[in-house]
This record gives structure tokens, C-alpha cells and sequence, in this order.
RNA sequence: GCUCCCGUAGCUCAGUUGGAUAGAGCGCAACCCUCCGAAGGUUGAAGUCGCAUGUUCGAAUCAUGUCGGGAGCGCCA
């Protein structure tokens, strides 16, 4: 019997004893957790408590009354007690979460598998940075959580689509074609200023550069524009792509917001707007009423000159995300975008008529540290730290690792200097090394012609506390991935990992796995495979990798 | 001025559908390798959970106010 099923039979058998008892009241929760503090219990439920209203007595005595009325005699419950203000605890049986190691080895990599997102499609738009430079360290955040919250809902039992949106279509493309020909003109000696609002960076120029490479001097007299547009794009992303893919970030669906046009989405979509009643037009402009949908005011999606908003594609391009079969959208937007969001959700509702199907996680700014000082970063003028600086002088794991210990959410620092020091000062390695240690293990089991057995069942020599916090925390693996979807909240899985290494290197300093005893030796060999296990999933859900050797 | 996010140990951060003595990493102090990898372990010092009031058996968590930091308030994207 494992960790969840083992709550979900305790929480029938305490509703029985409720009922008997004549206190049930099925508005109230009951929840029962695993304590902080070990010595309250492996398992634990405040039932009393909230039920002190109801039944009118001290908790502690509907406590007592509880456990006489409560049958645990088919659970591997060892004794139930009560404790502070009315908690019930209950302790397990020492042998009663050995079984996890079986299941976890007969399970493999696919155990934590839930079937939570069972039937419902799930499209996650991350990152969707304009192709006119290079991704920067905030949007290497965003690449992190993106993907680690893809692989975290795909695990939980969710049909997960990872998508980009191209924005090719709007004012900045403009700008970077702009930008291209004066730096093309520039490689001919020809005097030629970037623009106002201009893009500066380096990738600039190496993209004129590829132009010239490939035109010659064509584009010097006659009109380039849409190719110096296309050409922009193209080499950019591919850019991109190969930053992205150096961070073990891939995406399933390349949207191009040029599509929308092509497709007539936009047109068809503005259309709906105003055969649903919702648009009116002012000043000259079109409007649409999305404060009749939580926006604080109404927005305008064509303006007095004819042309679309940002708003407007982008509505259409959420239509068209429906129109694909996802029952839930989840964007991925940078901090400073929060302003944006009740105007998007209120035009969703309007266009599909359901109020939750997107959901918006905010990820804010990070903030970056290098000499004690704060490092001010501006794309435009091509001053930033960019993800390929970061893979190149710390590398993907420790990156990866970093942003996925934070929860979305927060607003955090990044000490350059202490990142590019390598040092134990990055957990990252704490975790790793758990996983490098378990293969010397191996190793040196190997040379003795022994290793673990898959058909083990019975954990005799298993039974202390060390091992028991590491067995806890196994059957603990599957309620952290439910936790961690259901929030949208990565860093759990984080501090879950950290959590198990640090069980793990406590057990391997204080028991010896490998000695004379043959039949001890197997089943510590077993638990340590277990242990290996989940510690390799759960790294692989957030991007690290787990080597064999450091 | 209005809206949103944040404020927890020296530093970086967990913990918030209200629960037991508020946790981790780094840093600091002291111990532990004749022994499977010391990139490790054990122990310790370190906190008015920004502040105030309220809600109740109980508040870091909820409400109101207030102070500090960040972001957003376009017919920009």
C-alpha cells in the first residue's frame, strides 16, 4: 500500500468513525498531512480541531473519542496518539513503507506518473521573444520554467503542447529590418544610421553580415525591405533555436503570428467580436468592451488609422489556440507584461465564452549582481547579459538548476560572480554528486559480483531512521508531482531533489551499504537503486542532468 | 494618483486553501576520512516573519491600514 492510497483509506475509515460518532459534517475537510516534525507522526490529521464547533467539545476529547471509534486494524498503523492542542498521529509500522522500493523499480522511470491531466490538452506559450536579438537572462528564466512546468504537467497525465509565438508581424520587425540595411549599408562604407529605437547588438551585425554574404551588393540601390524582414527573422531565430536547445529547451509548435493574417484568423476573429455585441466604435476607432469582463477599461483593437492593435492578433491568436482542441492555455509573460493580462483573459471570454481557460503565470524580473553592484540591462542597446554568455561561462545544469529553485513568482537576485565560481556554493551539485555517489556504489559492487534485485520484497536489515526518512520521501515522490501541477509551481520539484540528496548523503555517512553480510548488502543495493531512480526523473523534469562521474 | 508582485536568519530563498518548537543553502564556529567518492556528514550561533490593528481555540499565512523595493497604467509592442 503506498503513501496516497494509505491517507485516501484512513480518511474513509475517520469519516466512518464521524458518522458513528453522529459529527459529520461533510462541508468540512478533512486533511490529513505528513508533519514537519517527525516525532508528531508519519501521518497526522487536525479532524478534532475542526470539529470542536460542530461537536461543541474540547478537541482533544473528540479526539479520544475518534481513535476509540477509528479501525485501523487492516492498516499498517503501529499506534495512534494524540498530541498538543488535538492532533492525531498516527506512526507506521516500520516495514510498512518498504514496498515502495519494489514498486519504484518494477515502475522505473514512469513512476510518479499520475493520471491528474487525464484527457485535457494543455498548451503552455513560454518565452515568444520578437526574433531581434539575443534571448537575455530574464528570458532564459522563462525558457527554464516553461519547460520544467511542460515536462512536470506531461508527467502528471496532461497532453502538453510547449508552443512559441513568432510576433513577425508587428512594429519591431520593422524596426529590425531597418536595422539590418543600415548595418548592411554600413559594411560598404556607406554612412547610414540606425534608427531611432534601433537595435544595436551584436547579432546585428552578424546578421548583416550574412546578408552581404549571400546578396552581395543587390539591396545597396534596389529596395530590400521584405527581404532584410525575412532574412532578419530567419537567421535570428535560428539563433535562438540554437541557444535554446544548448539550455535542453524545445518547443513542440513555431507560431507565426504572420500566419493569423495569411489565415485571415484576425479578420475572422475581429468579426466575431462584433457579431457578439461587444464593440463599438469612438473617435474614430473600434473598441472593444472588455470592461464589462474584469479590464479596467475598454481597449481599442482598430485604430482610428485602420490598423490593429498588439491586442488584436494576439486575440486571434488565443481564438485560434481554442480552435485547436487545448481545454487550457497557460502563458508564460515577463513581470512587466501584468498590466496586459485582464484585457487578454477579459477577450478570451468574450471569444469563447469560458472564463478559466487561460490561466497567466508571471514571472518576474531577475535581478542581476555582478561585482556587488547591480547590473542594468538594456536589449535595445545590446548591453545584456545574454543565455549564450551564461551556457558558455557556468553551463547549462547549474542555470537550469537555479531558476528552477525559485518560485515563479519572486522577484530574485543573480550573483554572477558566485554563479561562474563553480564552487559547492551552487546546490546544484550537492544533488548531482547524490547521484554520482550511487554509481561509485555500484562500482564497487560490481567488482564483488553483486548488484540489486529487481524481485526483492523483503527489507529485513532495513530498519532504522535514516533509512525511513529516505523510504518517506520516496513514497512521497508522487504527491510532490501533483503538488508541483497543480500549483504550476516547479521549484517543489526542486526542493524535493534537494531534499532527497540530503536523506541520502546523511544515510551514506552513517550506514555502510556494501559488507560481508550479502543479503543486507542487496537490499541496501535495492534501496539505493530506487533512490537513484527518482532522483534521475525528477532532475530530468527540471532539466539537470545527472552524471555518473564529477 | 490607481492596479499588480515582493518584504521571512548576515546574504540568496522555501514555507501562505489558518495549525504543533518558522525551515534550507551559502557564510560563520566546532567536530567526523586505517572505512563504498569529504563536491559529504554531525553539532552550534544566528529571526520583533517590514510595521500596526482586527478576525478566532490558533495568524508568517486571512482582512484593513501603513512603510519600503519592483513592475504596469498608450489608438506602443
Amino acid at each position: 500500500m503506498n503513501l496516497l492510497t494509505l491517507q485516501n483509506t484512513l480518511e474513509t475509515h475517520i469519516i466512518e468513525a464521524l458518522k458513528v460518532l453522529s459529527y459529520y459534517d461533510d462541508s468540512i475537510n478533512i486533511t490529513i498531512e505528513t508533519p514537519k516534525d517527525k516525532s508528531n507522526g508519519d501521518l497526522s490529521t487536525n479532524v478534532a480541531m475542526q470539529y470542536a464547533r460542530v461537536a461543541r467539545k474540547a478537541p482533544r476529547k473528540i479526539a479520544e473519542e475518534l481513535i476509540e471509534a477509528l479501525d485501523v486494524s487492516g492498516l499498517p498503523i503501529d499506534h495512534t496518539d494524540i498530541a498538543g492542542p488535538g492532533f492525531i498521529n498516527f506512526y507506521l509500522k516500520d516495514t510498512a513503507l518498504h514496498n515502495v522500493i519494489p514498486t519504484i523499480i518494477q515502475k522505473g522511470e514512469t513512476y510518479g506518473n499520475l493520471s491528474l491531466g487525464k484527457d485535457t490538452k494543455v498548451n503552455i506559450e513560454f518565452v515568444s521573444v520578437n526574433p531581434t536579438g539575443a534571448l537575455h537572462i530574464g528570458h532564459a528564466r522563462g525558457a527554464a520554467a516553461g519547460d520544467s512546468l511542460a515536462r512536470i504537467m506531461t508527467k502528471a497525465g496532461y497532453d502538453v503542447t510547449k508552443e512559441y509565438y513568432v510576433n513577425d508581424g508587428g512594429n519591431q520587425i520593422h524596426t529590425l529590418a531597418k536595422s539590418i540595411e543600415a548595418r548592411y549599408k554600413q559594411l560598404f562604407d556607406i554612412d547610414a544610421d540606425i534608427p531611432e529605437d534601433g537595435y544595436h547588438g551584436e547579432d546585428i551585425i552578424t546578421t548583416a553580415k550574412a546578408f552581404k554574404h549571400k546578396y552581395g551588393d543587390t539591396y545597396l540601390e534596389k529596395d530590400g525591405y521584405e527581404l532584410f524582414k525575412s532574412f532578419g527573422v530567419e537567421t535570428l531565430l535560428d539563433g535562438l533555436k540554437v541557444d535554446l536547445n544548448r539550455f535542453d529547451v524545445s518547443f513542440d509548435v513555431w507560431f507565426h503570428e504572420k500566419e493569423l493574417y495569411k489565415n485571415h484568423d484576425v479578420e475572422s476573429t475581429v468579426k466575431l467580436l462584433k457579431d457578439k455585441g461587444y464593440t463599438y466604435e469612438e473617435d474614430g476607432a473600434v473598441w472593444l468592451k472588455t470592461s464589462e469582463f474584469n479590464d479596467e477599461k475598454d481597449r481599442v483593437i482598430i485604430k482610428s488609422d485602420g490598423s490593429y492593435t498588439y491586442l488584436t492578433p494576439d486575440i486571434a491568436y488565443h481564438h485560434n489556440k481554442i480552435k485547436r482542441g487545448f481545454d487550457q492555455l497557460i502563458d508564460i509573460l515577463g513581470g512587466d507584461h501584468h498590466g496586459y493580462i485582464d484585457r487578454l483573459q477579459a477577450a478570451i471570454e468574450i471569444v469563447s465564452g469560458k472564463k478559466d481557460i487561460l490561466d497567466v503565470e508571471i514571472l518576474q524580473m531577475v535581478k542581476v549582481i555582478q561585482d556587488g553592484e547591480e547590473v542594468k540591462m538594456s536589449k535595445r542597446s545590446g548591453k545584456a547579459i545574454t543565455l549564450r554568455d551564461l551556457l558558455d561561462e557556468v553551463g547549462k545544469d547549474p542555470i537550469r538548476y537555479f531558476f528552477a529553485a525559485r518560485s515563479l513568482n519572486t522577484q530574485m537576485d543573480l550573483d554572477l560572480d558566485l554563479a561562474i565560481r563553480k564552487t559547492t556554493e551552487n546546490p546544484v551539485y550537492y544533488v548531482q554528486y547524490a547521484s554520482a555517489r550511487i554509481h561509485s556504489v555500484f562500482d564497487q559492487a560490481d567488482k564483488l559480483d553483486l548488484s540489486y534485485d529487481p524481485k526483492l520484497d523483503t527489507f529485513d536489515a532495513l530498519n532504522n531512521e535514516k533509512v525511513n526518512d529516505v523510504l518517506a520521501l520516496l513514497a512521497a515522490y508522487p504527491e510532490t508531482i501533483e503538488a508541483s501541477a497543480k500549483s504550476r509551481s516547479p521549484h517543489k520539484v526542486t526542493t524535493y531533489i534537494h531534499k532527497l540528496a540530503t536523506a541520502f548523503h546523511s544515510l551514506y555517512n552513517s550506514d555502510k551499504f556494501i559488507t560481508d553480510d550479502t543479503k543486507k548488502t542487496i537490499e541496501y543495493l535495492t534501496l539505493l537503486k530506487a533512490i537513484h531512480i527518482v532522483l534521475v526523473d525528477a532532475l530530468t523534469l527540471i532539466g539537470v542532468s545527472a552524471p555518473e562521474k564529477m
